[in-house]
DNA sequence: CTAGGAACTTAGTAACGCAGTC
DNA sequence: GACTGCGTTACTAAGTTCCTAG
């Protein structure tokens, strides 16, 4: 290990570092060369939030950076074969990758139990840069048949913690997750299983159950925002919340967690009233993605606003008499198993179908898609679903950018030289002195309006680019809507599924796919 | 009711891998 | 054959919901 010798003479705060450091790279984690470059700024901010260090500047990190570039070179050096047993060595694994689920062979999803490492977190994470332990057979508690033969624990000499035969629950295995040790991780089958694809399918149908009920929902929730009980009129703006921004129902949280809110936690300083009826949005939410939205909103919903806050901190809860429990056993009274999320899932498939069918115009399998991903985008921004710019992004669109220039240089020349192919003359010569084809005309003016139409389809697809560049389409697709509503469309505009779910959606939506064409959501 | 345990879904991103390019 | 751009997959953190004991 690279600090078994001390390399020079180190401070005492350098020594602690170099202890850590070291701590670090005896972690399977740390031999992944990313974990270097993407967590390398954040070093200062982990140890010196767990430590007390209060000048990194003259840490020596040189030895432990030269260590990983040896680590990289030895991968890139590695022979066919070395290469070639590292992944066989994978494969070994590849048995653990299935479960018999009352007798059919199904995926498990994560087998691998997670390898010891920093804790990074999300956001400002009062946990950050703690150590995250190895976790041994003897933390890990197994869920199997009674009848079926205990899986051999592959670390010889040790044993695992538990063996239950649970069938009302689905998980394979748990243990305490080492960062709160009052949580647990689990190992599920995947989501192409048909345990995982019942569930969704129901999902789906209590939100469209909720088709049924929305209108009744809203004009008694519309009733309540006058209601002289305090509590009913903020259970009311909360639903009303939920119902047209899609927010998440908003768990009280610990402090020993990331500071994020949902619609219950909202706080006052997160909710500013701006007269006569427009409420500006902006706060942190799941895994600490901003939400900044300014709404018009119905006059009594503002006032309510406007009287919530009254009396409060900016810091004080906005809807002091509600948490997801009360919120919840509410909607359970409008409607059997509705729940906060639900609207979330019914807000998103509705926009889907509704866009869908008021988009597509019979156009040809290019301009559907168009139609689709035009769909998408907007469900992804009412659900705000975020994705950081990539780095290479400015690169990639200058690169573009050049690319339009060129062939817009190639249509002035196609234009001189049509010109004067209409006098009859030649075409000039290239710019390195060689002659061009002589092309009359017309074969001149089809590869103008050859090239023009290359150069529009560049433009649209930089502009769909620039678009989408913070927006992520693939959470609602995974997540909140209906496979259903897609095969149908697909169906009905000849579009192949194919070319709207990739091959592990085609798997988690199975159940989907013999769906009417005529399905609406 | 409330707190906390338990089980499940939702979420962004690092790493991988493949096709096209030079 | 290395490089690069980009979609896919793996990973695991961060939510929601349900349930039960006190």
């Amino acid at each position: 290990m690279l600090y078994k010798g001390k390399p020079v003479d180190l401070t005492p705060e350098q020594e602690e570092v170099a202890t850590m450091f070291a701590v670090m790279l005896d972690t399977d984690y740390m031999t992944k060369p990313k974990f270097k470059e993407n967590f390398w700024g954040d070093w200062r901010k982990i140890l010196g939030r767990n430590h007390t260090i209060q000048n990194l500047d003259n840490c020596d990190f040189k030895p432990i950076y030269e260590w990983h570039q040896m680590e990289k070179e030895k991968k890139k050096q590695m022979s066919t074969e070395e290469k070639k047993a590292l992944k066989e060595e994978k494969m070994k694994l590849e048995k653990y990758m299935w479960a018999i689920v009352d007798g059919v062979k199904e995926k498990v999803g994560n087998f691998r139990v997670e390898p010891p490492g920093l804790f990074r977190g999300r956001g400002e994470h009062p946990k950050m840069g703690k150590l995250k332990k190895r976790i041994h057979p003897s933390d890990i508690t197994i869920n199997i048949g009674k009848d079926a033969p205990i899986p051999e624990c592959p670390i010889p000499g040790e044993s695992w913690k538990e063996i239950r035969h649970d069938n009302t629950v689905t998980w394979l295995a748990y243990w305490n997750d080492p960062i709160n040790s009052k949580e647990f991780k689990y190992v599920f089958l995947a989501a192409s299983s048909s345990l995982k694809g019942q569930s969704d399918k129901e999902k789906y149908e209590k939100a469209r159950m909720l088709k049924g009920y929305i209108q009744g929902i809203r004009n008694a929730y519309t009733r309540d925002f006058g209601n002289k009980d305090l509590t009913k009129r903020q259970v009311a703006v909360a639903t009303y919340l939920i119902d047209k921004l899609a927010l998440r129902a908003g768990n009280e949280k610990d402090d020993d967690e990331a500071d994020t809110v949902g619609c219950c936690t909202l706080k006052v300083e997160n909710v500013e009233p701006k007269p006569p009826n427009i409420l500006k949005f902006d706060f942190l939410g799941k895994d600490s993605i901003r939400y900044q939205n300014e709404v018009e909103v119905e006059l009594p919903v503002f006032k309510a606003i406007q009287q919530f806050r009254t009396g409060k901190q900016g810091g004080d809860d906005l809807f002091d008499k509600l948490d997801t429990s009360k919120l919840n056993t509410h909607l359970k009274e409008l409607m059997p198993g509705l729940t906060a999320k639900v609207f979330r899932t019914y807000n998103a498939s509705i926009t889907l179908d509704d866009m869908l069918s008021r988009e597509t115009k019979g156009g040809d399998v290019a301009e559907n898609l168009v139609v689709y991903q035009h769909a998408n985008k907007e469900v992804a921004i009412i659900c705000n679903h975020q994705r950081t710019v990539s780095k290479s992004h400015s690169a990639q669109m200058t690169r573009l950018n050049e690319k339009i220039d060129e062939l817009k240089g190639v249509i002035k020349e196609l234009e001189t030289d049509l010109a004067r192919a209409k006098k009859g003359k030649p075409p000039l010569k290239n710019s390195d002195g060689k002659p061009k084809r002589n092309l009359n005309p017309e074969a001149l003016a089809k590869k103008i309006a050859q090239t023009n139409a290359k150069i529009e389809k560049m433009e649209r697809d930089k502009e769909t680019k620039e678009d989408l560049k913070t927006v992520a389409l693939g959470t609602s697709k995974i997540n909140y809507l209906d496979p259903r509503i897609t095969v149908a469309w697909c169906k009905r505009h000849e579009v192949p599924i194919e070319k709207v779910f990739n091959k592990s959606l085609l798997a988690k939506f199975a159940w989907s796919m013999d769906v009417d064409p005529s399905f609406r959501f």
